[in-house]
DNA sequence: GCATGATCATGC
DNA sequence: GCATGATCATGC
């Protein structure tokens, strides 16, 4: 096998896929599968394919231009979910600003990709995986209309000097995620003497579950918003969005639900309303767009002088899995890998003189980089406060506890969330607490959704 | 008046 | 039964 070429698509694909269901513990002839990650895909291309790792800027197959990915996958009650985001190259700055998506190192190594998936098991040794399903990758049409978008995004934070304000969350499937040993890996761009954090080029891990669903388990797709593919090459799928929604911006709740004959008074009314204006048969939520770009849509309800009513919280956490967590750092947490790859998608709700409810506008949003740092160091507040052990007072309004709270950060804190003060859960350093959750300040809400 | 602790309500 | 999104309520 040393030496050969595989020069076709179809020639690497079908060697592929004749690894399926053998352990790679018997593919590796040289122990690098011991090595630590990425480790999988280099082992079958070097010991099942025979070709060795190649230069950065080459596809995997040179001659075929085909990139070789393994991508391993979770089964959940809820279905398979990818792992992780598929991490392709890294950004090289200083080239890639004055490209076109199509002369693009992204588009040249990863056109097309022989995606090999593989169940992730907790505990299992590497040497047990195997490969389940092989299939040669291609981007369909309508989500490449939205990746040379995201493209042109990254593309021109680089070209405005501001390659240190890229952060995952700016753009739907294709993101650029951190890469490197730690935050301190840095380095030039072209147009400003600011180093920015190192980035590679990636697929979201919402994006890569429904490639997952899609083209390996055969599920069935989502609704989508934009039905008609060439509307999204003249227009960005957000401009669209917001256009459709425009007509609505500063009719009451009230008029909203006559227009719709919607009858209910549930919380999710808004829900309900949105999906009304874009004539949608289920949730905004669980749209093709939304849940591959991992859109996040969240009401926010505004008083009448600007400021937001609520803070924003976010899943309850374990304080023991918290605790674990702080070994390995901020960008490895679930916070982090939460909220720096989503957007948000806020509906945003202005009460009026009389009370009632406007819908005043919507916003995509995601968290830029310095307030995300921000919402780490308020993260590593939170772990080695559970780590050393929580200090809890009784007060006369239930019991209070040394976590970070509003007044310390202009970003986040942390808040209880359960259903009352008596829904627990065990500390590492023994005891209970009331479950608790990072929360996003209103004030800081209020500042992100001002019209500037 | 607001930060902080507490709790409700719905849907999965 | 619980997670999640939403909201309440009171003491400082």
């Amino acid at each position: 096998m040393e030496g050969t070429k595989y020069l076709t698509e179809e020639a690497v694909l079908e060697r592929g896929r004749e690894i399926k269901g053998i352990p790679l513990g018997l593919v590796d002839k040289t122990g690098r599968l011991a090595t630590g990650k990425g480790a999988v895909g280099t082992v079958i291309e070097e010991s099942w394919f025979g070709y060795k790792p190649n230069s950065e800027a080459e596809p995997d197959f040179p001659e075929a231009g085909v990139e070789l990915k393994a991508t391993p996958y979770i089964h959940t009650e809820h279905g398979i979910r990818a792992k992780e985001r598929l991490v392709c190259n890294i950004i090289d700055y200083m080239q890639e600003y004055d490209k076109t998506f199509d002369t693009s190192a992204f588009w040249h190594k990863c056109k097309a990709m022989l995606l090999m998936s593989y169940e992730y098991i907790k505990g299992r040794a590497k040497t047990d995986i195997t490969i389940d399903e092989v299939v040669l990758f291609k981007f369909p049409e309508e989500d490449l209309e939205i990746i040379k978008r995201d493209w042109e995004i990254i593309r021109s934070k680089i070209a405005a000097g501001k390659a240190h304000e890229i952060s995952e969350g700016d753009t739907m499937y294709l993101a650029a995620c951190t890469k490197g040993a730690n935050a301190s890996s840095v380095r030039k761009q072209p147009l400003s003497d600011i180093p920015a954090k190192q980035r590679a080029y990636s697929l979201k891990s919402s994006y890569m579950t429904s490639v997952l669903n899609r083209f390996i388990f055969g599920s069935e797709q989502n609704e989508h918003i934009v039905k008609d593919v060439h509307k999204l090459k003249e227009k960005s799928f957000e401009d669209i969005l917001v256009e459709r929604l425009t007509p609505y911006f500063g009719k009451t709740q009230e008029e909203l639900k006559k227009l719709f004959g919607v009858e209910s008074t549930a919380k999710n009314l808004n829900e309900l309303l949105l999906a009304k204006m874009l004539g949608l048969k289920g949730k905004l939520a669980y749209t093709d767009e939304f849940v591959k770009a991992n859109i996040v849509p969240k009401t926010i309800n505004v008083n009448p002088n600007g400021s937001v009513i609520e803070s924003m919280s976010f899943p309850t956490f374990d304080f023991i899995e918290l605790d674990n967590e702080g070994r390995y750092g901020w960008e490895q947490s679930t916070l982090y890998n939460y909220l720096a790859p989503t957007r948000f998608f806020f509906i945003i709700f202005q009460k009026n003189d009389n009370g009632e409810s406007v819908f005043e506008r919507v916003k995509f949003w995601n968290i830029p980089n310095d307030d995300l740092d921000e919402v780490g160091r308020v993260w590593k507040r939170t772990v080695d406060t559970i780590h050393k052990g929580v200090t809890i007072t009784k007060t006369p309004r239930g019991y209070s506890n040394d976590l970070p709270k509003k007044s310390e950060s202009r970003v986040a804190h942390v808040r209880p969330h359960g259903k009352d003060s008596r829904d627990t859960l065990p500390l590492p350093t023994g005891g209970q607490l009331t479950k608790q959750c990072f929360w996003l300040n209103n004030t800081y809400i209020a500042e992100q959704i001002k019209e500037r």
